[in-house]
DNA sequence: TAGATTGTTAATCGATTAACAATC
DNA sequence: TAGATTGTTAATCGATTAACAATC
């Protein structure tokens, strides 16, 4: 699977919902599958599919279609699932510690080592094996340990600031659950607008048809 | 604002971004904005911005630009937030009653009546006033109060049933936490996909340039 | 009035779909 | 081989951007 041209946004939002509809097809005991049968699946054209996949590289086969177990191997490739971030989540609240129990983070790659807070109550519980540990703590933790990802489930007040430092300290991507929009140089970030969802969901009761 | 041709989902999509940020800049006081100013907030061309907003009639005046106040509500009206969505949020683990939380739900007109769980421990216990039912007591519940919207947190095995047996309660949208697509007609249903997120996430760490 | 900025039409760009030759 | 289905080019569709007349 080389890499060439940069391949649009568009695309990328579609490949997790590949991986994850494959990664079930698979669990059935399916080896192959046309694009034909995945546009039902899926919902997307088989057209499009193809196109999609052709983006990365040829991954069928004429007059066969796709191995499933190779094709969820390059999607998961191309996703960079192989690889392991280790990952923090700043905030342990209810939200950050839904987060560090979600089984799908465990799978996905990414290793939370620890979770911080400011409320003494809550350092030095475990979640999950995981330590809650002193926000006091951030910083001197991020640098000793090169943490890669942090998850921020903070409040939007402080989240901001947060974001800033850690971008300073090298962390490589932000999953912001916070709702406001942050973009720093160098830094990937995901901003999870968690409430835009909402209000999508609010226009289509009203807007039904 | 009266509603014509049906509008885009792209569009649809960037309300709640404008909502929020000219909601923000409210907050400092500002009274009026032009769609150059909303391009630099938001990072959508000012053309755009003159789209959008021209899909669900003239917001502006030439020469002026917008009111922030009269904008606000204009997009407030048209995402439906002035309504009041009766909401259960079935699954009362972590993820749920993060959910129930939330200062953002109950700003956004969905307000929280109860939560549901089969963990004996769970029922009876208040989530922010809120009481945590028996799971038992759904179908009965739902009827009676004349649920609107259900916020689904319970693990992907028992998610596609209970939304299933909600849309034929009558439930008229539902906010799906589980990892799973689920479609119903009649029903408009948002499929949170927060995994899918972190994937995306996932690629641009491996992919940053 | 002059200046500013919208609303809207036309031009461009990108993404999706259709079609089919290549080939397993 | 014949049938099936990909990979890929060309056609279409939709969304974004540019431009400017209307008008506050």
């Amino acid at each position: 699977m080389a890499m060439r041209n940069k391949v649009s946004e568009t695309v990328i939002r579609r490949l997790p919902i590949y991986h994850r509809i494959i990664s079930d097809v698979i669990t059935k005991g399916i080896e192959r599958i046309s694009s034909q049968e995945l546009s039902k699946l899926t919902g997307f054209t088989a057209s499009q599919i193809r196109q999609d996949f052709n983006n990365f590289g040829g991954f069928g086969q004429q007059g066969y279609g796709y191995n499933t177990e190779a094709l969820r191997n390059e999607i998961a490739e191309i996703l960079g699932m192989n690889y392991e971030y280790k990952t923090i989540v700043v905030g342990a609240g209810r939200l950050g510690t839904a987060i560090a129990d979600y089984e799908g983070i465990k799978n996905s790659g990414f290793k939370i080592v620890a979770l911080f807070d400011h409320d003494e109550t809550k350092i030095g519980n475990f979640i999950h094996g995981v330590e809650i540990l002193d926000m006091e703590k951030l910083d001197e933790f991020v640098k000793e340990n090169s943490i890669d990802v942090a998850i921020i489930t903070v409040p939007k007040t402080v989240a901001v600031d947060i974001i800033y430092k850690l971008s300073e300290l090298d962390v490589k991507g932000i999953w912001n659950f916070a709702p406001v929009d942050v973009y720093v140089e160098g830094t990937v970030i995901e901003n999870i607008r968690i409430n835009d969802s909402l209000f999508k969901l609010s226009y289509y009761l009203k807007n039904n048809d």
